[in-house]
DNA sequence: TCTTTTATTTCGGCGTCCGAAAAAATGTTG
DNA sequence: CAACATTTTTTCGGACGCCGAAATAAAAGA
């Protein structure tokens, strides 16, 4: 309710909504279309019409119908998503490696490798073209022309400002507020946005369920950290600054075990990889090592450990749930939550560490507010993040650029 | 992005633009309506004219020019909201009273008045017909007819659902789920809606200062209870179901003080007026009292006691300081708010509280978003809620009903 | 009184939507 | 196999709301 309305916001919106059908049905027919969007199939066609003159979407090759049984009357025409219309590259950063994907419009991966880079030690002004530099080396490998790649996304643990395009703290970077975007549009010519890799998940997850997802829900990862990727009306939620929430560092018992931010008692300090190790060692309080990273398979015998009967294995998995079940409890307290997805390499040991966090979270919330709520596991899925940067990418260029249309000023040019 | 876009939506937004302009600044001509909405003084015009025409809008009376000197050129026409366009009335309810206030399309209140009603024995089927009653008692005793009164709201403390027009629990109603909105429709045949007190205050807010409170800020209220209102990108955050957040019931120390909610270490069972006096006297974990309002005299007399140096009666404030300063923290940490207002009576005593808060809230937060926040504790201010009830009545007008316009369809009945 | 200045209205054009009718493309049937 | 039935898609004319430019209105100043 902010702009004024006018022709030009029709056109946006409605290309938009179709684009939107499109991406999410895979293909339609132009009078299913119509139905979805709520458009006369007179708009449709002349939308439609549009999107495909700009080569955004096209026909489906041939009359080649699908399962579906010709019934009588003229065939239906499936429209789809142009997978040529143009190229995306998600970028994503973990200690001393970079991933890279590049995606078609359609969100299919058409490419990806991982390299080895070093973030550690890396110089703040150095990285931004460090990236820009392995970017350009990834298209030139594929031969794909830098023209054809409308937008990069990049996925980062830790703290973004995603309106400056920085990475303003990262576990794995000593460097602090390091700029991502900046050397990349400058250096490639090729619009870019960071995000944190919870809030990239989340959107991988509306991406996967629109339907479901279209309340208030949460994500949260364990593993190295804890992260969390919020939806607030069917939207992640990015504070001002464009970061996520900071699900990590909320305290959950005041002057508790030492966490790798610096101050005491956070859920981090419980729930982390290093957390729990630390705890079954007895050395609450210790000070966590700076590279926090701590082997799989120094987890996995821990995990073994506290199913043969360690009390203190189990102990430690024990107290990570219940920090993890009172800070879910105190969110919904606050904003009722539809669904709690949890994921990351921590869920390996969920069978642990549920049952204190299922106890915790019912002691820690109202009656009412509990029942409304479910809380899943859902598999460790790297690809979550990679997925949820393709959507925004795509979301972005959906919404963004190509909804705007081209109109008079290109045929102009 | 949901709906499809079309002249209708044009014309709505764009007629909603205007009306929102002209509420924010009392009065303003048809230029810088142009300038306020980004519209072409062609729009201004056509848009004006027929909101005059409606009655919604009319042009100030006489050439009375206010304190601006005349320059050169055609004088300004100020256009204004038409107070005469329609009534609202809000209610508000508290333990055994209810007070009515009628406004007009303005906002400017015309009358007010405080009655009496049974609310805590009262039956669940027989409320919503009593306060139909009252209300429309209250219109016959003002000579208001009740064709010209176009939307009831209704304050309540406690948890409401606005999907459903109830009262889902309130302290001081013994009864459970009470439905308003029905009876109050059915029987005086104006549409009705109910809302938590604190969602209404953060309603106030935003309507007192859109610029200042367009992001993410919370209210907070603290007396007989503790409750907040949540206002994320500029709207008040409703649940699922619309109720508000249950900040009070937020868990703050597993296993605390009992809660009027039945569980323990609730932010409420800390700072409430109840839990105060609780704990000065040492109790921690005794029950509380079902009608739990402490006398302000009670309340006045401890707070002496603290600033004389009561050891305990300290202990109590500083503890309440505590929950409310880590609950904060904690919220803040999942979502970034930029301003914190604290009202309520609980406020008299912040000059005890507020320490401990501060020093809580820096405890639990990192400092990048702490220092992002500002806490600021305003006047006890009762009428906020009616101004909030008044805002959201009005705003509802706006933007559901006098936007869409009257167009053909009534012209032709 | 005439000029200058500023606010508002009028008018014609544009873009997008829609409904209705036409056209297209196929299955069904006698 | 030709005429019909059926369904999808396109075409066409009309409506609505916006806009820019020019016209009109209403005052101050010369």
């Amino acid at each position: 309710m902010r702009e004024k309305a006018d022709s030009d916001l029709v056109r946006r919106q409605n290309r938009s909504l179709v684009l939107d059908a499109l991406r999410q049905h895979g293909s339609m027919a132009r009078t299913e279309l119509g139905r979805h969007t709520g458009l006369s199939p007179a708009s449709i066609t002349s939308i439609s019409g549009q999107l495909i003159a700009e080569g955004l979407i096209k026909e489906q090759d041939g009359a080649i119908v699908i399962g579906i049984r010709q019934r009588r009357g003229r065939p239906l025409v499936q429209l789809e998503i142009n997978p040529a219309a143009t190229n995306i590259v998600v970028v994503k950063l973990s200690i001393d490696g970079i991933e890279l994907v590049l995606a078609d419009f359609s969100g299919a991966i058409a490419a990806r490798e991982v390299q080895h880079i070093e973030t550690y030690d890396a110089n703040a002004h150095e990285f931004g073209p460090l990236v820009a530099g392995e970017i350009a080396a990834f298209l030139a490998k594929h031969k794909v022309k830098r023209s054809s790649v409308t937008r990069i996304s990049v996925a980062v643990q830790g703290v973004t400002n995603s309106q400056e395009g920085t990475i303003v703290w990262s576990p794995g970077m000593a460097a602090r507020n390091i700029p991502v975007c900046g050397p990349v549009i400058k250096l490639l010519g090729i619009p870019c946005a960071v995000a944190n890799d919870a809030n990239l998940m989340a959107e991988a997850l509306i991406g996967s369920d629109p339907q479901r997802f279209c309340g208030t829900s949460a994500i949260i990862f364990i593993g190295y950290g804890v992260g969390m990727g919020l939806i607030i009306n069917g939207q992640v939620y990015h504070g001002a600054t464009g970061s996520a929430s900071e699900f990590g560092h909320m305290n959950h018992v005041p002057g508790g075990p030492l966490c790798r931010c610096g101050r005491h008692g956070c859920i981090e300090a419980f729930a982390a990889d290093y957390a729990i190790v630390r705890m079954a060692r007895g050395e609450d309080n210790a000070a966590p090592p700076l590279n926090s990273r701590v082997p799989e398979d120094a987890m996995a015998e821990l995990e073994a450990r506290a199913r043969q009967g360690d009390k203190n294995a189990l102990r430690a998995f024990i107290k990570a749930g219940e920090a993890l079940g009172f800070g879910l409890a105190r969110i919904v307290s606050v904003i009722s939550l539809e669904h709690i997805m949890i994921a990351g390499p921590g869920t390996r040991a969920m069978a642990l560490i549920e049952p204190a966090l299922r106890c915790a979270f019912a002691e820690g919330l109202v009656a009412e507010l509990r029942r409304s709520v479910d809380i899943e596991t859902i598999p460790v899925h790297n690809d979550m993040i990679v997925r949820g940067g393709i959507e925004d990418a795509l979301h972005h260029l959906d919404r963004e650029v190509f909804a705007a249309g081209l109109s008079l000023t290109a045929e102009s040019a």
